[in-house]
DNA sequence: CCGATATACGGAGGGTGCCTCCGCTTTTCA
DNA sequence: TGAAAAGCGGAGGCACCCTCCGTATATCGG
């Protein structure tokens, strides 16, 4: 089989790179043409790479899950199993908040392709597993909760962005989520970071 | 100030119940028009009523905030503070799942409208208020969370319908969650229902 | 009950974005 | 270097969006 054409690989790239720009702005109803145009391309040139708007959403869903999974096993030298957990996820927190508009996007892409769901979940789970399954080993925290569970809980807050005060609240949901996982009657309130009282 | 005509309300009604049946049937992305159509109505009357699509949305995620609210109400009757509060997190994911594509469209206008948002999150805030009060009251659960941390919670829930096994995975971090809440040495396992054993 | 008038209806039509198709250009390979 | 494979881009047909306004109907005072 031939080489790949490099100026397909260029457009291919452009096109990618000028998506997650747009969308970010725009929201994930942004125009295709918009993106075409902002990529220096021809709208033709769009629609042969990324044949649909999900495919093109796919695609840039697909970086993003890589940049969670390098950022998982960069996290996996954490010291102790139960706060490298605790810390991965708020790292995941803050990740996102920084994506706003691709949310969306990315959420619809997911949805609709159970491939890619189950791709990148695998990804992830393979790039997180070590971490739950040492805090399991350690018998640190409840085995009964397999690594779907836990990326589905994350994938969920993935959705609360936008809200004045969402950062703070998902990072409080997280040390519930830990501390829920947790095993035995130490229930030490200790934790990294001071925190405000109720409400 | 004249009484509200009664075709208009009518057709009013009539529009909320199609938009209702369409956007479940086909995703948050349904042409209008087939709205009006499905409505018996011209797409002129589905516009006066809702001037976008963001606000036809809005109107029929009023209706199913309404319909959390009254459920949250009647199982505020519930025995124990705690079980009442699962109760209530449970039967939540449970009426969730009959909504399909509905959702994305929820979330959507939700996203897009923090009136909206907050609006909802003040009538589930209050009707939910009394399960979680009382259970902080009688000292069964932590005080450090408030009702829009738990709201938020259920609310990354909303978002992960479609996948194979997602209900059950919802139901068992509702469980872990509720664990995470509750005071004290007590970590009896004791829960309503049989669990598998990880993956 | 009836006329006046406020209110609502519906769909034609201009505009935009979607996506396909194909003649032209560029790259690759022998 | 030339032929063929691969890629490019935008014209064009279509669906949907949304506004505008002529027509129809409900309400209300008399």
């Amino acid at each position: 089989m031939r080489k790949p054409r490099a100026d397909a690989v260029r457009n291919r790239d452009r096109v990618l790179e000028a998506a997650k720009a747009v969308f970010s702005a725009g929201g994930a109803e942004a125009s295709l043409e918009a993106v075409a145009r902002a990529a220096g391309v021809g709208i033709g040139t769009l629609y042969r790479h990324f044949p649909t708007r999900e495919a093109l959403f796919e695609a840039v869903y697909r970086r993003e899950v890589q940049e969670l999974t390098d950022l998982a096993e960069q996290l996996k030298k954490e010291a102790q199993p139960i706060d490298a957990l605790r810390h991965w996820m708020r790292s995941t927190v803050k990740f996102v908040a920084t994506k706003k508009g691709m949310s969306a996007a990315l959420a619809l892409a997911a949805d609709k392709n159970s491939e890619l769901y189950s791709h990148s979940s695998d990804q992830l789970t393979r790039a997180v597993g070590g971490l739950l399954d040492r805090a399991i080993a350690a018998r640190e925290i409840r085995s009964d909760v397999s690594l779907e569970d836990l990326l589905r809980a994350l994938w969920g807050m993935y959705h609360m962005q936008d809200r004045p005060g969402w950062q703070a609240s998902v990072l409080r949901l997280v040390d519930v989520f830990i501390d829920g996982l947790r095993i035995g009657p130490d229930r030490s309130r200790a934790r990294p970071r001071s925190r405000k009282s109720r409400r």
